[in-house]
RNA sequence: GUCCGGGUGGCGGAAUAGGUAGACGCGCUAGCUUGAGGUGCUAGUGCCCUUUAUCGGGCGUGGGGGUUCAAGUCCCCCCUCGGACACCA
């Protein structure tokens, strides 16, 4: 049958669900993607974020992991030694809730949706290394989240303490800072409240610096908004303490006042003068100790109705200001007045030293708290705008000091601040200061699924670490038991495993029922993927010297603050351990959009989710690909309502149409083939390397479409399809598309004659002299519009160029009647008359 | 409020160093193929004006200014949408 019988046929296409089983066992025959670590080629790390395993893979997945393997799959046709690994991050709180719905044990539940995901990986064929596949849940793995654990422990890094702590009534356990949002735990989106317990805690404020110096080596790397999420986290602010002096009243018996310092955190201290009031955080001990007898009363009521409220109402701005007088007097250091010293809950008490100087003048809250309780105003910076005793406005920007001592005179911010400060200092009343928003890392958990705290209490030794030789300690099975949250751990009912001998004396003892965060675990996963079954710790250095840092990072914006922020800590901690050589993990950064459905995420509740399984039971695991890949550039979202598998899948069958009009045989040199062709398809390549280079795999796409579309017309009404610079055309098309399609790219490369498997084929090489054009289309501008275009050569003179322009017919025309005043030049690709 | 991103046809989106705006695709229109039905092929498709088609002209990248021979791209002001943080002294 001839092309044009063809016409009105169905045309042909091959069957998306048999290509797919039959390459699917083809390549877990072939086991293509094993990273080979012999050093034999250079090495590099393709990482994904690994999954949560509630339920099977979502439209999010088929998204990050599509973009994602389109990289690792470059590496490999670019002749790199990919590591590409894959497991899950299997203990954590979800699969434990849902388990606890479904009358099931986490374990059973979470090993399941294991297989499930891993099975449709698989059919999605991401080339990851199966070999590395691990379980942030098994015993060989948390045996070294516990390790670790109790080398930070030595260095000082993990502590215990007692204090106010993040709660979530309904998942029944304390959560991180990071974990809340908006005041509510961001699984669940209950009210967090407050709990005095004692909880371990990671030290990661003592990285906080070199959390945000090192971001310097991100900046190109990294998504900008990254980085601007990290430092607004670590929050580093500048300022200075300042010591007054406070007069307690006179305490039973003595009529001398008694008086103690109180240093505070301000980053104005150049308004000192105007600071007529204190505030102390009343939910700070210190408020506690300096409270005045006779002020006592008011205060504990004040207190318990500060306790109830929740973090959201704390939230809001323009709730009113409340606060008590704590009846104690402070002596203002530059002023030497003695002011009221109060206590409110607008200050923090877990930030700076829990106290501030209010300067209501030059502070909107201080001035909102002083206008409820009538304290005195006082302005010290005169900005040139309405005076804020009157307006009720703080003015905070640069200004006139006024009222300020030596300050007076002074006229901007920065000159006030180092006087202020030097004379401070000299009178060793303050110094220069630095405070961080960042708090510790609170690491425990009152709940079953996670990794144990390797911990002993013993009543004679205290804390004492599980020695190395005996960890893991094991999760108990507790099969059978209640695992509701009940605000202890459930592991304090495994009475067996709780109670030990001591390590340290052998007396009676108990081991810490707590689990670990699961961010402790995804914290070096990583790490582990280099040397997945080492035994002799927690990686193989000499395997995380050859592969780490990751070269390229890809995942979800969600985890802009948390996990990516405990990583690097990590990593530092590591490093200054000696057990790494790199102070940074993931090179390169890449966060991919959501997938939305008509504007909105999808949801349940919404009832607009789409069922990834179904959509690649219709249109096939490579047009769902491509889909996500042609949709946009990768970091934005990206509307299903707004896409189109069926084209996708359109375009692939055209695409592997060409792979059987190909006449010539497999080899067939492509010299001598028809010229423009060959020139399409050198160019092709050459963009699609600057294109993966810069990720703009969409664009790619449209290039290889672009490609498909000249073949199809060179086979059909140009040199036909006998000619050797089809094949190549087509070689290349199954190459190309080997990254996004890999069941289609491998049919076509079976039907051009060859063998499996055309993802390790290797990339094309161009031909430079392929990329020279010999005529290009030069532009002619009047008064900068376009008025014409030439066919010239690449390298016509500039001279040449203007000549051939004035020349034009329609050029002429235009400049009828008008005097050329200037014509810019600039060849081989425009000309601009400008005329009068 | 602060900090980050965005605003380009009916839609998703293209556009190295300022130099043909709208690549590629979706959708749509007309025709061909066909036993009438998710296919394939051909042509068209930013808006407006003009003309018997032709030829032609004008306007166009959220709005307003500016720099330049030339601006989606650079500078200033504003509007608007999305996200993150939010009493951090």
């Amino acid at each position: 049958m001839t092309e044009q019988e063809h016409r009105g046929d169905r045309a042909p296409a091959y069957d998306v669900a048999a290509t797919q089983d039959k390459w699917r066992k083809v390549w877990d025959d072939l086991n293509p993607f094993q990273a080979a670590d012999d050093g034999s080629k250079e090495r590099r790390y393709a990482l994904t974020m690994f999954p949560y395993p509630s339920g099977d893979l979502h439209m999010g997945h088929a998204e990050v992991m599509a973009l994602h393997d389109v990289i690792a799959r470059y590496w490999w046709q670019r002749g790199y030694d990919v590591l590409n690994p894959i497991g899950w991050d299997s203990f954590g709180l979800p699969a434990e809730n849902a388990a606890i719905r479904r009358d099931e044990h986490p374990a059973t539940y979470t090993y399941a949706n294991i297989e499930t995901q891993a099975e449709s990986f698989r059919r999605y064929a991401i080339s990851f290394d199966w070999s590395r596949r691990l379980h942030t849940s098994d015993p060989e793995y948390y045996r070294w989240t516990q390790w670790l654990f109790l080398r930070f422990r030595e260095r000082g890094l993990a502590y215990r303490k007692f204090s106010p702590v993040n709660w979530c009534p309904n998942d029944q356990t304390v959560l991180a800072n990071e974990q809340v949002v908006a005041g509510r735990c961001e699984r669940c989106g209950a009210e967090v409240t407050k709990r005095e317990l004692s909880q371990w805690y990671f030290r990661v404020t003592e990285y906080a610096q070199r959390l945000l110096d090192d971001m310097e080596q991100l900046k190109d790397t990294w998504p900008e908004r990254v980085l601007a999420m990290q430092r607004n986290w670590i929050g580093r602010s500048v300022g200075a303490h300042v010591e007054f002096e406070l007069r307690l009243h006179p305490s039973t018996g003595s009529g001398q006042p008694v008086t103690r310092p109180l240093t505070v955190y301000t980053t104005r201290p150049d308004t000192l003068y105007g600071a007529t009031f204190m505030v102390v955080a009343a939910d700070a001990p210190l408020a506690q100790e300096i409270c005045a007898a006779e002020q006592r009363g008011a205060y504990e009521a004040y207190l318990a109705e500060v306790r109830k409220a929740s973090d959201i109402e704390r939230l809001s701005t323009d709730r009113p200001k409340t606060g008590v007088d704590l009846g104690v007097r402070a002596v203002n250091p530059a002023t030497g007045e003695e002011i009221p010293v109060w206590a409110a809950d607008y200050v923090l008490a877990d930030y700076g030293t829990g106290a501030i100087m209010a300067v209501p003048a030059h502070d909107q809250r201080d001035l909102d708290f002083a206008r409820q309780f009538g304290l005195p105003v006082r302005r010290v910076v005169d900005t040139g705008e309405p005076n804020p005793e009157e307006t009720y406005v703080a003015t905070t920007g640069d200004g006139t000091y006024v009222s300020s001592g030596d300050l007076d005179g002074l006229s901007d911010k920065a000159a006030g601040i180092a006087r202020i400060v030097s004379r401070l200092e000299a009178e060793g009343r303050g110094a220069g200061a630095v405070n961080f928003r960042l708090r510790d890392w609170l690491l425990s958990r009152q709940r079953f699924w996670g990794c144990p705290i390797p911990i002993v209490h013993c009543g004679a030794c205290g804390e004492v670490p599980v020695p190395d030789d005996q960890l893991p300690v094991v999760l108990p099975d507790l099969r059978g038991a209640d695992l509701k949250p009940k605000g202890t751990s459930p592991l304090a009912a495994a009475e067996e495993w709780v109670n030990v001998e001591c390590p340290s004396c052998g007396g009676p003892a108990k081991r810490d029922t707590d689990t670990m965060d699961t961010f402790v675990d995804s914290s070096w996963y990583f790490l582990r993927y280099c040397s997945p079954h080492y035994t002799e710790g927690p990686f193989d250095p000499d395997a995380v010297r050859n592969w780490m840092p990751a070269e390229q990072y890809v995942g979800g914006v969600e985890h802009a603050i948390l996990h990516l922020l405990y990583s690097r800590f990590f990593t530092k901690v590591l490093f200054d351990m000696g057990m790494v050589d790199f102070e940074e993990p993931f090179k390169a950064l890449l966060n991919q959009g959501q997938v939305i459905n008509g504007g909105k995420a999808m949801s349940k509740s919404l009832g607009n989710g789409v069922d990834l399984g179904e959509v690649i039971d219709e249109y096939g695991v490579d047009a769902v690909r491509l889909t996500m890949v042609f949709a946009g550039p990768p970091e934005e979202d990206i509307d299903w309502a707004d896409l189109s598998p069926g084209g996708s899948l359109r375009f692939l069958q055209r695409a592997w149409r060409l792979s059987g009009d190909v006449t010539s045989a497999a080899g067939t040199s492509p010299e001598g083939g028809d010229l423009a062709l060959r020139k399409a398809t050198h160019k092709t390549v050459h963009e699609a390397e600057q294109l993966m280079d810069s990720h703009r795999f969409n664009v790619l796409v449209a290039r290889v479409m672009e490609l498909v579309n000249v073949t199809r017309k060179a086979i059909d009404s140009g040199c036909g399809p006998q000619d050797p610079a089809v094949r190549e055309a087509t070689e290349t098309v199954a190459i190309l598309l080997s990254l996004v399609a890999p069941y289609t790219a491998e049919e076509m490369w079976a039907r051009l004659g060859h063998q499996p498997t055309v993802a390790l084929v290797g990339w094309p090489t161009v031909d430079p002299a392929l990329l020279v054009e010999d005529s290009i289309t030069a532009v002619v501008q009047i008064q900068g519009k376009l008025r014409a275009k030439l066919q010239v050569s690449p390298d016509i003179s500039a001279a040449d160029l203007e000549a051939a322009a004035m020349a034009d017919g329609a050029v002429q025309r235009s400049l009828e009647g008008r005097t050329v005043r200037k014509v810019i030049v600039r060849a081989p690709k425009l000309v601009n008359i400008v005329a009068g």
